[in-house]
DNA sequence: TATGAATGAGACTTCATTCAT
DNA sequence: AATGAATGAAGTCTCATTCAT
């Protein structure tokens, strides 16, 4: 798996160019920034609508933090909800389709696939930039459609079906206990999605010695100690507890 | 558990009482409702902010389909903003107290407990009247912070703290294998969250002979087979304890 | 001058039957007053249109203050502009006949009449509830045009002629110097109005032991002594001081 | 006393540039008009509250006869209260400073200062811009106690103790009859007020040969005649005569 | 390309008035 | 006669979008 390409899972890819803006070239005084306004009204706005929602935010809010006028916004976008459909279209961009073809292709115990995919996965769920996107999704779905189509489209809608497929052939293979492979999936990522809506919905986060720590490594560790001993297929089944 | 008290478990405790109304007379026209109405128009208004958002519905929608004027929601309701926050408030109204104070007070392998609890559970899970408020505070949490606090305050504070107390126990006991307790608990939850949010917010259902079915009992199936077979404690430490 | 009849200026006559309300007769304990509401209405109207004006006054307070349902009010009153424009038309019920037509019958120097008709003045000037009524119109003309008609054809309307003609012939039988009579009027009214509005308006009162002391008679004092002074015929033209 | 500084009374100081705006080009359109647009929405709103009053008169009239749109009056004004407050503080602006400490210093018989100011006093008089402004105050102070509050601290609260301090030191010097200082003041400003307010609110004009006219010129006459002829210190006190 | 003044549809909220009980 | 739930017109204020400069 490529590591070097960037936001290969399609969640986000900032520029991220904040502190390059004058850098490297040649970079006069006030060199006109044409191509990054687009990218800089994204950011801003999704900020914003992470903070306060999308109907929240105003226009002028995403100009000012941008650092241009309002009229500017149109002068990249032509409506808000364009603003908001570019701002997922963006982050899920580049797509999860490496990652994917990957999970589709592979043939074996499920557990070991999912053990080398976990500094990837790791890795994006911490970054609070990337979380932003399902979250806003979940968040503005409702009222834009558009939204969880594109989302459902790019990422979900494969990631799924191709994790599904993981599950399955390991059951067939024999690797894993025989359970429903679609349910699966929801127990692999919904722990996830608990642990990071519990915080930013309601503010409750793990204990831990700093404030506001999440905690995801902790997280994994259950987690996966839990499912791939769960997932062991059973060697005897007469021998298998039945609790309650 | 006394499973006839109607809503002890503070999700959700709708009035139903649409067809009751006054009694069995000749449906007496369209006034001098007094008891009735702010219910019904919770009720609308439940449907609403569901469908397209707080922000995107208008009070006159509300009032129309509770079947009044715009004018007759300020007669119960200070605000819009109050019918959302009353929404809330009457869903987790009675409250989750006795299921807290039963897991609070268990001692022993939690498996049996939560085998126990499942029903109930189920239950709730499987009514979309209940499922929609923790949607829709999840939604509006940002703008209305009032809500996650109700929420929090009165629903998920209570419950996430009496599970960690039961896990831990467990552990302590030699129950259930040696997990972080808090983590456990978004394993325990976070799968249900996942399955209700993939359906409502991408349309992504679990292939099924009925459109629209959650089969939400193959999700419980699959996830406690996998859940409690993970808790099994290692056999290897001769501690073994025995289930049941 | 008849100082037993009430209010025959038409300035106010409020009912003043607080007390008297279960009093001297038979007085059943739940006796309906039917006769007694209207004037409670507008007793209650009253002192809340000179607290917060007639548009800022909902009709449920005169209700609510009067100790009725706000719907009782209609059974009175045909609209809330009924109310005000009743409020006046009560207060200048008796009308001031009496003292305009001993006005307009004098003949002699208009001092002495004005010194024989203080006291009935300075009672009305003191009286709140009298004093309410102009304030009230003063207020609400410009909204109100009949509340402006009714006070100027009943009651200034008639005095300021009456004054006008009482100066006219002082003037013509050489009791007083020779001023415009019309603006003697203004002169001779306008320091009350001042006055009271100075108080009411800013709460600028004249220093006092008392705190929200108004010193009427010391106003009367002042400006008859002044008023009384410049009144007196010039006995030597030559003699007049000219000042600046 | 500078004549030529404008507005130094703090009654009124309109911008006045209705004909001038941008000067002698071409009427630019109906935009850009950044500078002059608060005083042209607070021209248009005096007329209307002086018209109708604050209650009765909606922002969009306001917008309209100032020849702009409704949301356009809330680019220079946070509210509608804001409006009236501004107009108020307008009004007063460069303030009566220079008056009054005139008149705090004065010594010797106020008569001869009185006279001398009554040119400007009468200037302002007869401006209907100017007088509306108090107008305005006496009527919407009830529900807008702002208003009384800025033309007490800026206007009123000033002249009058400087008045008052005018009218004592003239009785210690033993320039006019030994009266009640504060009293006086009612005396000397009174019938200006009543005289307005007859014609405002009654529609009550003197008899003249124009219709509408106030003669406020015969006014002070008849006036100034009276009291300075009745502040005339007593010289001999038992010819004084005693009326009625 | 960029600005920001201006627009105006539309939302929330108020409250005088009605009317079934 | 009295109530108070209900209505709905009307008002204040917001904000996405436009466009002259």
């Amino acid at each position: 798996m490529s590591e070097e390409k960037p936001a290969e899972d399609g969640v986000g890819n900032r520029t991220g160019n904040e502190a390059a803006d004058e850098g490297g070239e040649a970079a006069p005084k006030f060199r006109r920034r044409k191509e990054a306004r687009p990218d800089e009204l994204l950011d801003a706005a999704l900020d914003l609508f992470v903070e306060k929602g999308f109907d929240r935010t105003k226009v002028e809010e995403i100009a000012r933090r941008a650092g241009v006028s309002k009229g500017a916004v149109y002068l990249y976008f032509p409506s808000k909800d364009a603003v908001i459909e570019a701002l997922v279209d963006r982050a899920v961009g580049t797509l999860v389709g490496e990652v994917t073809e990957r999970i589709r292709h592979y043939r074996g115990d499920p557990r070991v696939l999912l053990r080398q995919l976990m500094p990837l996965f790791l890795a994006r769920v911490s970054d609070p930039r990337i979380l932003a996107i399902p979250k806003l999704v979940i968040r503005e779905a409702p009222s834009h459609p558009k939204l969880a189509q594109i989302y459902r489209d790019r990422v979900i809608g494969r990631v799924e079906p191709a994790l599904t497929a993981l599950f399955r052939q390991g059951v067939e293979g024999g690797y894993i206990r025989a359970i429903d492979p679609q349910m699966a999936v929801r127990v692999l990522l919904g722990p996830f999605l608990m642990h990071v809506l519990l915080a930013d919905v309601f503010g409750i986060y793990p204990e831990s010695d700093r404030p506001g720590d999440l905690r995801i490594p902790e997280l994994f560790e259950t987690h996966l100690t839990l499912l791939f001993a769960g997932l062991e297929p059973d060697p005897d089944p007469r021998k298998e507890p039945t609790h309650g």
